[in-house]
DNA sequence: GTAATTAGTTACTTTAATGTACCTACTTGA
DNA sequence: TCAAGTAGGTACATTAAAGTAACTAATTAC
């Protein structure tokens, strides 16, 4: 395991030298299925990749794990890894991470709102393309 | 003009079948820039094309033009034209956008919280890449 | 003895998004 | 008469992102 060559990190606080606050966490969240996942954590409370995986079919595992690679190196969630067989991994979100909790649910509220429909859980979504 | 080929439309009202609701909206948000855009825009009230292009040096034309399209179709931003000469372009929040306003302002707050910077506005602002 | 399970990793290909440069119309001011 | 300014549109090349398939290791159930 090196990760010597390893270029990006996506600490937010190594943006703490940028001017502009809202860039490093805008780079963080909005790339594609990232928010969806933290909505889905933020639904079950914490989940194992493959749960993760179930309720996104349509994303591989390849961009599964570099999201949350990508979440856990911001300091935005927690892994945890049981080293039982079968492997056990629980993603859920650090006291940071939880900070998001609201923000997530208003994006919830305005798009029930604006579509008019319930909020039905993610069990319940077959998507096509998301985002 | 034809907008017959269009193949395409963002309205969140035509997401009205989709299961989850969440979809749409982040679908809209989450490509590079949208968000940033709107941020833009929350701060400065209403603004002309090549004021937002100026204040985000590094986004083209091309890709500006079509996060700007997909705004408005999706009845987020209002488009105002006025056939002087030179064109002069305003966009500006509709009803729908101003709902927005609120999101945009809690993710720049948690953007300054965990940068531990002042907000500082937009024009201080030089990016290597941003979203 | 072999398949199944979990959480990935890696190499390679393919697709989608973006960059770049050039073009438009119209009028004003030098 | 010619450049400047505005808000884009278009064609083509390039790059970055994503898809895909095959592989790993350790143990358990059949």
């Amino acid at each position: 395991m090196n990760h010597i060559e390893k270029k990006k990190t996506f600490d937010v606080r190594e943006y703490s030298d940028m001017r502009c606050a809202m860039h490093g966490l805008l780079n963080l969240l909005t790339g594609p299925w990232t928010t969806y996942i933290l909505w889905m954590i933020r639904q079950n409370g914490e989940m194992r990749f493959g749960q993760i995986k179930k309720q996104i079919p349509l994303i591989s595992a390849k961009v599964l794990t570099e999201r949350l690679r990508m979440l856990e190196e911001a300091g935005i969630l927690l892994r945890v890894q049981e080293n039982t067989v079968p492997l056990k991994v629980t993603y859920s979100f650090t006291r940071r991470g939880k900070e998001l909790e609201n923000l997530l649910d208003e994006i919830n509220n305005l798009a029930t709102k604006w579509t008019g429909n319930d909020d039905i859980s993610a069990k319940a979504c077959h998507l096509d393309k998301m985002t």
